[in-house]
DNA sequence: GAATTAACGGACCATTAAGTCCAAAACCCG
DNA sequence: CGGGTTTTGGACTTAATGGTCCGTTAATTC
């Protein structure tokens, strides 16, 4: 009856936060994103209705990816003292690739873009909150397991965990020096141990 | 002879630098400066050259009084261990005063910025790294005094607590709940000890 | 093949931004 | 007072930007 959808939604979505991620909200032009997105700008606003819609759209597609990532790392076998341990290297190592030192992306967005956009402030504040919740249940099975301390609160551990985490990110990105990245991983995971 | 100078420029760049803290770089605009500096565009423009030039020298400021401050807490009399201590606790207690959740203006520069000016970004390295040396500093005399443990070397150590600054500031920034905060700081420390 | 809908191209608009320029005014000092 | 400077105000330019609109084209199903 009809002609269906040409484009896949979420991997256009993709690329829009490619976009977003790699020059951040306001240095990002509308004809960035047709670009990336492979879009004429009528169908941009077609489907996700204006750059700040579709900025908030990015966030929550990141956020459901991550969570799915996250989902499959705690559910991991292997002990989670293990699992958070490679967790941090592999943030770290993710850095130092090429395209890596973008940051985080809610880290990104939440900084540039908090003071002034409630919105997308709110949606970084809940992303946030699933990447605490991931740390606090392997810290939970950590500490049971006899691989994690139990000399601190599981949520206090997990908070700390999360901001290693981001401040790894920030650092990474004005200084990406693998050496410096290592010795701020070794330091927190000895705080684990 | 002639009209000296009316203004005080530094105290006007350090208002320039206050609206690029606020807003972000990209979201202040030249009637936000000349608004907040007290100064007409043209005079804007014959003393300090351009938007962007404005911008990299508030950077060079900051980083100025941050090494002065900085230099202070160094040479404070107390142990090392309770300063560096204090230090943490003080960058909480900015976070949760009411305009003390813009973070740290070095972080926020280098994040929303860095991707598209070098220049920008080579300023605030040069930044972080005097933090990273005043950190590095204290723990040097800690670790001597005993009030810091010797099992890392004091270059990790200096950069770890660089790295909860900022983890801190930015966690802060998404979600400032002191509760959050607290528990971040009070892991980190135990790592010190 | 006709009806229906998705997507495109691109002209067009309104707004706002940074930046330039210059004549007038405010100011200080001899 | 008057000469030399600083600072101002505001008109002006230039160049993007986000956003709207609509006629056209393509794909799909009945």
């Amino acid at each position: 009856m009809a002609r269906p959808r040409a484009f896949d939604h979420s991997d256009v979505l993709e690329r829009a936060m490619q976009v977003f991620w790699s020059k951040g909200y306001a240095a990002t032009s509308l004809a960035d994103l047709t670009a990336a997105m492979g879009l004429s700008k009528s169908s941009l606003y077609d489907s996700f209705g204006s750059k700040h819609d579709l900025f908030l759209q990015t966030i929550d597609y990141y956020r459901e990816t991550v969570t799915k990532r996250m989902r499959g790392v705690v559910d991991l076998q292997a002990p989670a003292g293990q699992v958070i341990t490679s967790v941090l290297r592999r943030a770290v190592d993710r850095i130092m690739e090429p395209d890596g030192r973008r940051g985080c992306y809610l880290n990104n967005s939440a900084v540039e873009v908090g003071p002034w956009d409630a919105d997308a402030a709110a949606r970084c504040r809940a992303g946030m909150a699933l990447m605490e919740e991931a740390f606090h249940q392997l810290v939970e099975r950590g500490q049971r397991e006899g691989g994690v301390s139990t000399r601190h609160d599981p949520r206090a551990l997990a908070r700390f965990l999360n901001s290693t985490v981001n401040g790894v990110m920030v650092i990474g990105k004005t200084n990406p020096d693998r050496d410096v990245l290592d010795d701020i991983v070794s330091v927190a995971l000895r705080a684990l141990h």
